[in-house]
DNA sequence: GAGTGGTCTAGACCACTGT
DNA sequence: CAGTGGTCTAGACCACTCC
């Protein structure tokens, strides 16, 4: 026989599964619970941790319990990147009616509270490799904040990565007031005379930091998508590493694999 | 003032960072804690809990609670698409060599437990909508789980789903007991006709439900990865739909996009 | 058996949300 | 204000691991 809380906890997901509670219904007060099973306060909250930790209850201090909703998720996929390329040779004026933030989330920069620090740091090993240069090596290190005024929308925190000797060659990039840049960084790379051969996107999943916790408003429970997109020129040379963190209940990533025909 | 446990968090999470309690090392007895911080045991027990949720600690009943070391991550990239379809047409006698349970992990087919396990289930909303079919519809659902025999090795569990019709063109496909097949599903699609054009990767992350838990031996506070994998064949159809859940701490999923050229 | 983490009790008091 | 969840105390007893 299992432990009081899981038997607890148990009964509420049946619940759940059953359409006994529904999506945004409010649970029993903790209360209520203990007095139901003749049990301790903590042993109820023990259950309703576990349930939270699955994601299946939003806890409000002061109001209480109820049945968390599916979040809707964004879908982010590739064909972004031949998007950002194609604009890069467009006019100034064409590259600044609207960034690659706002294509995907249909918001314009006013709903957005977007921020850029700079910094330089030496590569770590990790870094160094990609880079294919020595540990230590100087780095511009660039910390995007990505804020949504309203609500329901994704979030970002982003730290890019580029060797600081080679983005030094136009001292407008070294210069966080010049961001948003139009046409993004693909542009800022063709200013240095850099041009893209392909990007790899790497993506792994880790629960969050508390600061990621605090920045992106993530549940407990949830952890949190890192892509980890590396941009190589046509010299073959890796020449941006981005690390974008991002929700990971309301993100979906979307990529296709074009097959070649047998008869081909 | 933060509360109580989350200043031993935090002191502990402090320690792990400089080096105080490098990974492997085991922390301070629940008790000792206790009387470092003049706190009661509970107290204790919620600082440990959140570290838990981190990922940052691992707690094993009776021995101690230590500092995770960070795992190994098992990567998978979309070429083995292409590989498995470029098998489809070799002999029987090749493609009986190796599968691509094996090609991932480098294992051979006894280190591995494999259970295959079918059923017809009717089309809910969602499936139905990709398949083209009413809601309702018979499709046939097959579980596949592995299981490594020895340990540090990714395991999965998928679910995948064909429209029953389709499948029973080839009455062999209805049978659990020839899985593993030689070739994979796109052999098996290959017998009734069908040729895919491309793959559609769908990945999102979540917490893992109980089954999934106790099925992966997922330690608390981290996510699974759910793979949804759609295969179109060349009349741009729907052909199969497969959900493959992933421990989000030993999985690392690569996609290469390639960028046409400015000058071409 | 000694040392460890896991579960549980029976309270107390505080902080937040709504009316 | 009443009702809710959040933190905390000071214990008890059990289950597991290792010697």
């Amino acid at each position: 026989m299992a432990v009081k809380y899981e038997r607890i906890a148990a009964d509420l997901r049946r619940k759940m599964q059953s359409g006994d509670l529904r999506p945004g219904d409010q649970l029993p007060a903790e209360q209520a619970l203990r007095a139901t099973w003749n049990v301790s306060l903590p042993v109820v909250r023990q259950a309703l941790d576990l349930l939270e930790s699955e994601g299946l209850v939003d806890r409000v201090h002061g109001r209480g319990t109820y049945v968390r909703a599916p979040r809707q998720r964004v879908r982010r996929t590739p064909e972004r990147y031949q998007w950002e390329k194609d604009r890069v040779l467009l006019s100034d004026s064409q590259r600044r009616r609207t960034g690659a933030t706002e294509r995907d989330t249909g918001l314009t920069m006013t709903d957005l509270d977007f921020r850029a620090e700079f910094h330089t740091v030496p590569a770590n090993e990790n870094l160094a490799k990609l880079f294919g240069v020595p540990v230590g090596a100087k780095l511009l290190q660039r910390i995007y904040t990505t804020r949504a005024n309203r609500e329901n929308i994704p979030l970002s925190l982003v730290h890019s990565y580029l060797v600081y000797d080679v983005a030094a060659e136009n001292q407008a990039l070294l210069e966080p007031g010049n961001e948003p840049w139009p046409g993004g960084t693909q542009h800022q790379l063709h200013t240095i005379g850099i041009e893209l051969d392909r990007i790899v996107d790497h993506i792994t999943a880790r629960p969050p930091t508390p600061e990621e916790i605090e920045a992106l408003d993530i549940p407990p429970g949830v952890s949190v998508f890192v892509l980890r997109k590396v941009s190589i020129d046509t010299r073959d040379c890796v020449v941006e590493v981005s690390d974008v963190v991002m929700p990971g209940d309301r993100t979906e990533f979307a990529y296709t694999t074009k097959l070649t025909r047998w008869n081909a």
